[in-house]
DNA sequence: CGGGCTCTTGACACAAGTCAAATCGCGTGG
DNA sequence: CCACGCGATTTGACTTGTGTCAAGAGCCCG
């Protein structure tokens, strides 16, 4: 019942490299199943190390870092197409958790199959490795937006992320976007209150550059919100490899 | 006179993972030369593609990202035994710059090489994605200290994680650790301004837990340095490959 | 009908940013 | 040898973006 590689809904979208038919064998050969999970299972677990790892196939999760005081700091949105554990594959142990938001379906590859495919597949291990490059360049954003952003640009940027990635992978319906997640979450990933990431998304609101509610958002002015998230150009497509 | 992979002054600290033999040799070939730079030099620019990727064997960096309005964000300090470059190695292009502080060496290896590496060599390979997590992993972190702690917490934070680093590999000296960066690195690292991670260095100082001076960081009191910076337990080693 | 989450709002406090100017150090050139 | 200039560091005064506290409103579900 589960889903072939080779009619893998992913591969078609060009934000993903192409593989080759050799590459897709491969991948149907390392992976061993297909996990569904209830919204809020825990998929990887900060400290510990997991023997699976997983690649999001449907749905949507966040990966977090927990403070002692009980605060999180949300790293990212984990989006269909997104790699997980590769802290798990390479290291002791994980420094972050992961948690799926809404269900979610995911392609389940075995820990020790990894160091096979370093072995017999140095292709895909390159690009394993250039996703774990990706993965750091959206930090780097990341850490470059928290640090030097207002609230209202913050925000800006997040929606501009989101809705960029999912339009790309087909996952908007009449112009919405969906975003199952909290305004706790929202907060908790850009360094602001809950109280004011809530009073700046109003702003948003009376402004018309963005509605989010009910778990989808909807772009009134593109160019506006852009221009709010200090983006002038055209956004760049950033192409990546799915494993 | 460049330095043999063999003698490497770095592989004996216990911070960075063991080699065996054939490694080591596998290294030496890797390693088309040594670099030697001037404080000031840009190793790296952002939306280039280097040619050559490097080890940093001797000397202080740092990479950064620039924003419009000349507005820095640094990502991360260049320490002896830091790899860089990985991210013009397998993506088109470098997603930050990197810029020598201090006089430095380098260990130089060839871009072209690193398919190579991937092709012959699945261990060193593997080891080199192993790096990539452990970049992102400090990013993580950081992005977390700069998304929840005060400005006293953030800068203490980085203390810790210098001193510590600096004490891994025998940088100190009479218990002071060489700090040739400016106080705007130290806040465009946290993002703070300048003018308040003045006021909170001079709040260290006058609570006798650390004095930074003349490029010069003195521990006074390492367990309230700690406690600054929300950690208590003891610190954990973190053993990373080196490339 | 009554909890328990989210989401909203308003009032208030404070950490951190901004602006501006003084001081210190240091290399350069007269 | 001293005057100058420039960058880095300090300090003070003032402003403001965000955080915190608290309470209410909306909504879903048992």
């Amino acid at each position: 019942m589960s889903t072939e590689c080779r009619d893998c809904p992913l591969r078609k979208f060009a934000l993903f490299a192409e593989m080759t038919e050799g590459e897709v064998e491969f991948m149907q050969g390392f992976k061993v199943g297909e996990l569904v999970v209830d919204a809020g299972t825990t998929l990887m677990m900060e400290g510990s190390n997991s023997p699976q790892l997983y690649t999001a196939l449907r749905g949507m999760g966040l990966r977090y870092k927990t403070f002692e005081n009980g605060d999180r700091q949300v790293l990212s949105f984990v989006l269909p197409g997104d790699f997980i554990g590769l802290q798990a594959g390479v290291m002791r142990e994980m420094q972050h958790s992961v948690e799926a938001t809404t269900p979610m379906t995911l392609c389940v590859f075995d820990r020790k199959a990894l160091w096979e495919m370093f072995r017999d597949h140095p292709e895909r291990a390159f690009d394993l490795t250039w996703l774990a490059a990706v993965e750091e360049h959206f930090l780097g954003e990341s850490l470059a937006i928290v640090g030097h952003m207002s609230g209202l640009g913050r925000i800006a940027r997040a929606f501009v992320r989101l809705h960029d990635r999912a339009i790309a992978t087909n996952l908007s319906i009449n112009g919405e976007v969906h975003l199952p997640y909290k305004q706790q979450d929202l907060a908790d990933a850009l360094g602001l209150s809950l109280v004011h990431t809530n009073k700046t998304l109003k702003k948003l609101r009376e402004q018309e550059v963005a509605v989010w509610r009910n778990g989808w958002l909807k772009v009134l002015s593109y160019p506006r919100l852009r221009a709010l998230a200090d983006l002038n150009e055209t956004p760049q497509p950033m192409v990546r490899p799915l494993i």
